[in-house]
RNA sequence: GCGCCCGUAGCUCAGCGGAUAGAGCAGGUGCCUUCUAAGCACUUGGUCGCAGGUUCGAGUCCUGCCGGGCGCGCCA
């Protein structure tokens, strides 16, 4: 039995006391049913008479007393037992728990998965570094949590559609293709521009496909490497994302906004629905109106537009592509783009709780040696994603990066990391992944295979650490939910690694498979489904997070 | 100055109003002729930054302080 059913199974309770006439409240929705921490609290516990008390107008206990009565008499119930200020502690009959181990299995890849959002479109953008150069370590958290954001929404039903903003447009672009140019001839570094060795890479490679490029006349030139080296720039770019697991659906170009004319279109519709004006000669847009610090200007008193204008554009055209909800993962360093977003969302006429979300991280701490580093792409101290898997591989570097929760800053001392690989607790995860999956080969080297769903006597699964085992395996599917609806991958990660020391425990006290020649007994088939399950929930776990589950290690 | 985030064991961090606050690492002591020892058991370690408030109950919510990070451009 899961957590689900006993909460389904509590509120039939309530129901029937109020039935009866024994309890005068409404049947709470909200109501509780969780894991206590001491086992002698019994398999589950909810709160739900300290929480009607009040409603009820009587002692939570003697809620506590009515709604435990009604329990009693329902089926998969052992025991109910009144404590403390009035929780309710159940004990699952024999059996019912450990039928969980079948039905897990049973699921398998399901397990765990919802409906919540079934039939929710939602765009999902993150990363959406500058194609001036290759990702650096800063993106890569971006690149595990997101993504990992993305599986938990499907995994509570949403369509998720990955999408990566190239900003392929504005001055920093120009820097880009100007710095391209004179590493392709020879000339220093432009003033701003960009000195990393990859530039003269990428320089070289457009000079590969075009030769003649550097006999052009200078706005030639420029516009040729802009072109070409912001195409093998995000070649590039989505090259280490899918090296890092990561698959976007949609690369979209800022610059395509412009070229189409949407940008324009944009500021025309605003101007309509009223919200711009003009001063000091720039055209502004009226933030304010909707909470926004101050107002923001859409295209400069020199006629050029800004970032926001094209944001605006970017907005509309994601809506029109027929998205509920669009969602944005970004740094701490551009909190200060929350309030005019939602004001942009309103503005247009759209309600901003409904169909926006931004999602702010906070920024890693990049140390070498304990040392901080400060990148600099001039000076060639740029760390890059691809530097930390290189270094520890995608698996250690995704969980390490997944594992905090987002409004923690975390430091990556990318020596500390390389050095430290064991200590990192994906491979305590993946351990009990691969020793379940030795032990079910060892099994059916033996010749037993799991059989017929219907022949395990799950009543036999009566150990404290294939209890405490059966309980953990039933909570994951509110892990997932409860991740999936605050954003927050790293529960899973944590529930993981809890999981992932309950299976050992239960390993080294639980003999599995016969020794010797021992006889195969029903107990012994009934852990091989525990174990079975277990490797279903890790596996399931670690696939929200894009690590893989090895067979062996 | 204003906004957002953080402050929990020696270190790094979990803890969406519940019972005796947890894990990993670090330190100490044990456990492999039998299913993977990348494991397990035991053990050391706490004014949950400080002060008020809300309630049956606060690490968790509210207010004020202290300390740290980020942001407050006609930059991106």
């Amino acid at each position: 039995m899961t957590p689900e059913q006993l909460r389904d199974l509590v509120r039939t309770a309530v129901g029937a006391a109020v039935e009866r006439g024994t309890l005068a409240v409404a049947v709470p929705d909200d109501l509780v049913v969780e894991r206590p921490r001491n086992p002698e609290h019994g398999d589950y516990a909810t709160n739900v008479a300290m929480r009607l008390a009040k409603p009820a107008g009587r002692p939570p206990r003697e809620v506590a007393e009515v709604v435990a009565e009604e329990l009693r008499a329902l089926d998969g119930i052992d025991r109910v037992d009144v404590a403390g200020p009035g929780f309710l502690n159940i004990t699952l009959a024999q059996g019912a728990l450990g039928r969980l181990a079948v039905d897990v299995v049973t699921a398998g890849e399901a397990y765990g998965r919802t409906g919540a959002l079934a039939g929710t479109r939602i765009d999902l953008e993150f990363v959406s570094a500058n194609p001036t150069g290759p990702v650096h370590i800063g993106g890569s958290r971006w690149a595990a949590v997101g993504d990992a954001i993305g599986r938990l929404l499907e995994a509570s039903g949403a369509d998720v559609t990955r999408e990566y903003y190239i900003n392929d447009a504005g001055a920093q672009i120009d820097r880009f293709a100007r710095s391209l140019q004179a590493a392709a001839t020879g000339q220093p570094v432009p003033e701003d521009g960009y000195g990393g060795t990859y530039i003269a890479d990428i320089a070289a490679q457009v000079v590969a496909v075009e030769p003649d490029v550097t006999g052009r006349d200078e706005a030639a030139q420029v516009q040729a490497f802009r072109e070409r080296g912001v195409a093998l720039m995000v070649d590039e770019i989505r090259r280490s994302m899918e090296d890092f697991g990561v698959d976007f659906d949609v690369w979209f170009s800022e610059k395509s906004l412009y070229d189409s004319g949407a940008v324009e279109k944009a500021i025309g519709r605003l101007r309509d629905q009223g919200h711009v004006y003009e001063a000091d000669g720039a055209v502004w847009l009226r933030t304010t109106t909707f909470g926004d610090d101050k107002d923001r200007v859409l295209v400069k008193a020199d006629g050029e537009t800004t970032y926001f204008a094209s944001d605006c554009a970017y907005y509309l055209d994601k809506r029109a592509r027929g998205f509920d909800k669009v969602v944005i993962m970004l740094g701490a360093d551009h909190s200060g783009y929350v309030g005019r977003y939602k004001a942009l969302v309103a503005a247009t006429g759209d309600d901003p709780a409904e169909h926006l979300e931004i999602l702010i991280g906070q920024l890693v701490n990049l140390l070498r040696g304990g040392e901080p580093v400060r990148m600099s792409k001039r000076a060639g101290t740029i760390v890059l994603l691809s530097d930390l898997v290189d270094a520890i591989g995608v698996d250690a570097a995704r969980y390490a990066l997944a594992r905090a929760s987002v409004d923690q800053m975390i430091d990556i001392d990318v020596d500390v990391w390389s050095r430290q690989t064991n200590d990192n607790p994906v491979f305590y995860v993946q351990y009990a992944h691969a020793r379940i999956s030795s032990l079910l080969r060892n099994a059916a080297d033996l010749g037993l295979p799991l059989g017929e769903a219907t022949a395990v006597e799950a009543g036999l699964l009566t150990h404290e650490r294939e209890n405490d085992l059966l309980r953990a395996l039933a909570e994951f599917p509110r892990v997932v939910t409860s991740a999936a609806e605050l954003r927050a991958p790293h529960r899973v990660a944590r529930y993981l690694e809890e999981l992932a020391g309950t299976y050992h425990r239960f390993y080294d006290a639980c003999r599995v498979l016969p020794r010797g020649d021992e006889e195969v007994t029903p107990l012994t088939t009934a852990r091989l489904w525990l174990c079975a399950a277990t490797a279903v929930v890790l596996r399931n776990g670690l696939a929200v997070l894009g690590v893989s589950a090895p067979e062996r290690m």
